[in-house]
DNA sequence: CGTGGAGTTGAACGATGTCAATCTTAGTGG
DNA sequence: CCACTAAGATTGACATCGTTCAACTCCACG
């Protein structure tokens, strides 16, 4: 496969919780070498610069893609004009869902982004003869579902503060582990990002950051980059009662 | 099948969107009869109460249930000890969406429910086999992706007014064709219900539709019944800049 | 050195949460 | 048949928090 042997990664691959406990505890989150190997057969790669669209909403769907390294946005537009962001895509994420042949979202980079991309019509080929690799993206669909209800959650919360805690623990998971070793978050998302994502007005959340910051819960080494400032208390704010 | 022979709908069912556009349009939105025979095979018939619980957050995972009739309320318990509703669930439904083999979510009848419940390992073993029917499923999977984006849309709509109206509009397309075509709404959950799925104050809720009502928009006819003054004023409303 | 975008800060208004009281209704039992 | 009860729904008064509008700072880039 010349795709295999350009790329560092090795190949296609879905992070993901299986749906049901495997006897050996939490094994399987990702794909077999197998099942990798036949996606990489009907996969192509793609750059994505910051800032360009992968897939816009309502357009004709050919393509589901794959992220192997960048994180992206998923958004839509309200009735007002405001934008609202559904989630971020990071490596070993799916998007391209579809309703109808047709993108339910608009995704964009947001970092420079590498993904594999699957013509639709040859990957629903290759899931109906390969239905334990179509069990694996059922998987990666609950769990996507399932950060959207998080989503959801996030956005019931009367209080910013816990909707902004709620998003850096969200992105934290998604950080390089010698980062998170050093109790640091790397956003790599704008303040206008975290605003829509969180449904809140860019001045609150910067506000409430900084207000975080003087409550001794986080410290702000710069826009993109947060600091916690003591474990317990963070995870207490998250957890708190008020 | 003597569980066919007991109910009057036919044996289970999947309503959903298909993922691709047919060429016939929006065809088979419905599983065919040859699927809902096989999945009546390892299929038996629950009640439940109005109130009863379905299933249970973080319960072993042993059954998955499609709603043959009746409403269900999906919930999750905030860190305040206040509930978020995700969803409603109605006839045609799947649900008990699991993770690591345990519900991701609270489930409870909020009128009496008949559902199908299917073993965890037989729907498995079943959908390995018949990669046409998981497809259904992943379709089912991706809608209910769908309208937890669109919840959260509507928990990020500033405006109480707007959320309301987003609620009403979802429930509105589950009504029956007649009540569908005199305008009428009727509402299955409380007020309370309606408050945890928006995000608000039972008295916001209850606030904003009667201030929706002196605007002309809806006429309440009774607590669990709502009747759109006008087409017209409703969408607009819906959609509306402000 | 100037420019523009992103981020921050300030002040005032307004919508919604909260607390509390009242009203309605369905179900119960006398 | 009627009164009682309890849960659901409504209404009022008030405080709070976030939005909005505006000005300002910071930094990267030319």
């Amino acid at each position: 496969m010349s795709i295999l042997r350009n790329i560092p990664s090795g190949g296609p691959n879905i992070s993901s919780v299986p749906l049901r406990a495997d006897k050996f505890g939490l094994s399987q989150p990702f794909l077999s070498v197998e099942d990798r190997h036949k996606l990489a057969l009907i996969a192509s790669l793609r750059h994505f610069n910051a800032g360009e669209l992968i897939c816009n909403e309502d357009d004709q769907a050919t393509f589901i893609f794959n992220i192997a390294s960048g994180v992206a946005k998923s958004y839509s537009f309200l009735p007002e004009g405001k934008e609202i962001i559904q989630g971020f895509f990071f490596a070993n994420d799916l998007l391209g869902f579809m309703e109808n042949g047709r993108y339910t979202n608009t995704v964009k980079a947001i970092t420079p982004v590498v993904a594999f991309q699957f013509h639709v019509s040859a990957l629903e080929a290759l899931l109906r003869t390969e239905p334990d690799l179509q069990l694996q993206f059922l998987a990666k669909t609950c769990h996507e579902l399932r950060l959207a209800q998080q989503h959801a959650i996030a956005l019931s919360q009367q209080s910013a503060q816990k909707r902004l805690l709620m998003l850096l623990n969200l992105v934290r998971l998604h950080n390089e582990p010698q980062a998170q070793a050093a109790r640091q978050i790397h956003l790599p998302m704008s303040r206008a990002d975290i605003a829509d994502y969180t449904g809140l007005a860019v001045e609150t959340v910067s506000r409430n950051l900084h207000q975080l910051q003087r409550q001794g819960v986080i410290h702000l080494i710069s826009p993109q980059c947060i600091e916690i400032a003591d474990e317990h208390i963070f995870t207490a704010a998250l957890a708190q009662e008020s």
